[in-house]
RNA sequence: GGAGCGGGCCGGGCGGCCGCGCCGUCAGCAGGCGGUGAGGAAAGUCCGGGCUCCACAGGGCAGGGUGGUGGGUAACGCCCACCCGGGGUGACCCGAGGGAAAGUGCCACAGAAACAUACCGCCGGCCGGUGGGCCGGUAAGGGUGAAAAGGUGCGGUAAGAGCGCACCGGCGGCGUGGUGACACGCCGGCCAGGCAAACCCCGCCCGGAGCAAGGCCGAGUAGGGGGAGAUGAGGUGGCCCGCCGAUCCCCGGGUAGGCCGCUAGAGGCCUCCGGCAACGGAGGUCCCAGAGAGAUGGCCGCCGCACCGAGGGAUGCCUCGGUGUACAGAACCCGGCUUACAGGCCCGCUCCCGUU
RNA sequence: CGGGGCGUGGCGCAGCUUGGCUAGCGCGCAGCGUUCGGGACGCUGAGGUCGGCGGUUCAAAUCCGCCCGCCCCGA
């Protein structure tokens, strides 16, 4: 199934505060429990880089959650941090890959 | 062959697998198929316009911008041509380039004096035994400084000085050429320090906001409390006038939905004509992103182009391996400016050396 | 989209309005003195491309233009 988009404000300040965190060097990763769908967001901030080093981030980033198994019925936030910027897309995939491992978002495993 | 100057342009190509936005189409949904999808700077937001609303955008003051002349343009602080000044052997480059006899202000230090004077001097007269002193003339020389009442030469004089003369520079007048900035020529007389990116004066330009402009539809709380108001709330932004004109402000509460604006335009390309050119005109032809937490991507292969290393061949080439392949991402749309940029291509021109 | 501020020794700030005087102050740093030793105190000293590049001017941290970085508002 495909995921959908977590757009409001809303939803990102209640995934940031009531959520699971963990983080790598490169990246941050919240997850929430939700009912219905699964939903996830992607923030580059501006400390990554300029509108090129954004956009190449986040286009990675959306491209490794469309590729990993993730599970249904939850919310997901991936915010990337400075070093993203430098990191290659595999060394992005391998963080993001564990880190959602670790915060149990993928399907067929449990939380660790 | 080597240095260099000025313009214009490109800024990877082909393919495979998996994806994204928009449009069209099929479909009950899931989705399938076809088309299309970043730049020369999309950037910085430094100017100018279009568009929308405020009144039909009007007057004055204040404020801001601009600054040789003539043209181009929708407009500009942009562009083109020319003039003047400065730099370069040259091609060319640089210049916020109006006014300092409207007024005010500043010119540190040094120096006698910074815009009006006389320190050392020079010359004359008087006093004195000498050293020197006093009075007067002068601004050539010395010294200070970024800058000292134009420069050089001759005459002249007690010494000197545009005091006189010649040339140059500046100023004023006249004439000629030019649309003009200005240039050239003749005549006159010798009066003028610099700074206006100091205040200022003069000419010209500028109403305010910005697509979250602005308009339509729908959902929903609520018809709550306080205050101002035809003696004028508010529009209105710095002020005043003028105009429109009945709602406006605060607290409390609710909503963060959809549609239009939204991309055909001062548009791109080609040909011809006018113009030195910027540019304009005519004809033909093409349709070229439109998101809304924001699409144009991810991985891989081959080729191209640079650089490095090794080997062969032999000055130019070939093979293998490695590294690199910039700056940068549309958000209402245009015209400029500025800044960033691996590498490469084309055109015109200058100087030097060599050969014929 | 619109607007504002800052950048000066290692750190925090003045100076910029009205250009020139020595770029100054506090903390910190180094040396010496004082003390049995340290702190505090006193004396002395080092350390600054005034964010960068151009321009105006005799002369620029200061005036003007462009650029870079950081921060903050409003819709």
């Amino acid at each position: 199934m495909k995921p959908q988009r977590l757009r409001s404000d809303r939803d990102f300040q209640r995934v940031y505060a009531e959520g699971a965190r963990r983080a790598g060097k490169l990246l941050v990763a919240y997850r929430c429990p939700a009912e219905q769908a699964l939903r996830v967001g992607v923030v580059v901030g501006r400390r990554v880089g300029k509108a090129v080093a954004r956009n190449r981030v986040r286009r990675r980033l959306r491209e490794i959650l469309r590729q990993l198994p993730l599970a249904g019925a939850q919310d997901l936030v991936v915010t990337a941090r400075a070093q993203a910027a430098g990191a290659s897309f595999w060394e992005l995939r391998e963080e993001l890959w564990g880190l959602l491992k670790e915060l149990g978002a993928l399907r067929g495993e449990g939380p660790a």
